[in-house]
DNA sequence: CGATCGTACCTTGGATACAACAGATGTGCC
DNA sequence: GGCACATCTGTTGTATCCAAGGTACGATCG
């Protein structure tokens, strides 16, 4: 066994860079719902042939982010206001027994990513980036997901945290009073957390999570007409 | 508008043909797990070329059926005792929750399917026919989770509902023993849930989905040695 | 005899060419 | 002016070809 660990940077394969890339494309609203992606389109912007175009696309329908329509094309998924809502508690219900699942299994481990992530957020609310705030905020949910043990539980979420993190920068309203409350929130549920305290814990993230399904809801039924 | 209904076989492409027919392969065990599936050798079969057979191959993939290993191969998943435990755990998770918000949302609904999907497990059971009691028991579970009014759950479930059949037809032992305390399981189930006892109707579930993960995980760990 | 290197084969990854289908657009007729 | 039809374009669906990586086996050298 060597004794030196270099990292060496593996190329990807072109349709995992795509992926990747039209999924930051998407969650970072640069695409916008409902926008057509036909499969030369995009590819051909990037130098890659329709092969991994069509893989890529493929895949981030499965991840919900966007919808396939034979014979028509490829469209970023355009949410409904009760779509939001579903998501919302599909949501809500995964992390919830994640919170319960990481509390059992490994609380060290879940409140070390905890804090980590919530001083991240602390750092982009100081400097004013909001982008970054967002980041740590997905780390930090992230964070119950990644410890509970369950690797089901943990792909399922992460099968729709990108439709969420997608939503939020599509809807948000960067509102400083709002941050706030957030992030006073996130660190009450730190305290919970490492008192053991679940249920005042999933109090506080159902509210979080169902107050910014509200606004989102709003923002779309407001957009639509 | 047409007044009679001809279910005129649409022609769906031949890439969810394939994905659906190595899909019935796995889920009815005549593919082993592990087992290596090359592009050009079950497409070739099939008369379809390797690009419908990629596609096919990604979304299995998606749907944990099937593993693909960059630059080596594609291979039936092989789930560990570990997993087992996991994806019974994560099932039974999903499954309460259908059942509350069916409970909540469209009670006559979801009954009728469950009495529906009863009936046809005592046909089969009469019948002697396994396979059929083992249809009729996935339609039945999935009673609760088409109408839970909630399309990702129902997603979510989809996506995990082909490996838990996959591992009934691979590792359950045709006990009739097994079969009747299914049947009177199911049948205590629509009870509950016809009088709205959720907590009865959820104690049962639990004991039900985790006894028949314990005799995967054992048939597994026996099988591995 | 064993370890290591080279090579051949098998696999997937990607590109391109062709075919088929849906929708839009324009045109002719009524 | 409106409707029906043909065409035309843009899109996906499929097949085939070439390239590159990984594995296993065998040869070769110590």
């Amino acid at each position: 066994m060597p004794s030196i660990q270099l990292d060496l940077k593996v190329p990807k394969s072109l349709s995992a860079a795509v992926e990747e890339r039209i999924r930051d494309a998407i969650v970072n609203a640069e695409l916008a719902f409902g926008q057509a992606l036909p499969e030369d389109g995009v590819g051909l912007a990037m130098g890659v042939s329709r092969t991994p175009m069509r893989e890529a696309l493929t895949r981030l329908q499965a991840q919900g982010l966007v919808v396939i329509v034979p014979k028509k094309g490829t469209f970023v998924f355009d949410p409904s206001p009760d779509d939001v809502d579903q998501l919302a508690a599909f949501r809500l219900m995964l992390e919830s027994e994640a919170v319960r699942l990481s509390l059992a299994v490994a609380p060290e481990a879940a409140l070390a990513g905890l804090r980590a992530a919530h001083a991240a957020m602390e750092q982009a609310r100081r400097a004013g980036d909001g982008r970054a705030y967002a980041r740590a905020d997905t780390v930090f949910h992230a964070s119950f997901l990644g410890q509970c043990g369950n690797g089901y539980l943990a792909k399922a979420y992460e099968s729709i945290a990108w439709q969420v993190a997608a939503l939020r920068a599509h809807l948000s309203v960067p509102r400083l009073h709002e941050q706030d409350t957030s992030f006073s929130e996130h660190a009450a549920m730190i305290g919970h957390f490492a008192a053991g305290e679940a249920e005042a814990l999933l109090a506080i993230l159902s509210r979080h999570i169902l107050r910014s399904a509200a606004v989102y809801r709003e923002a779309i039924r407001v957009r639509a007409g």
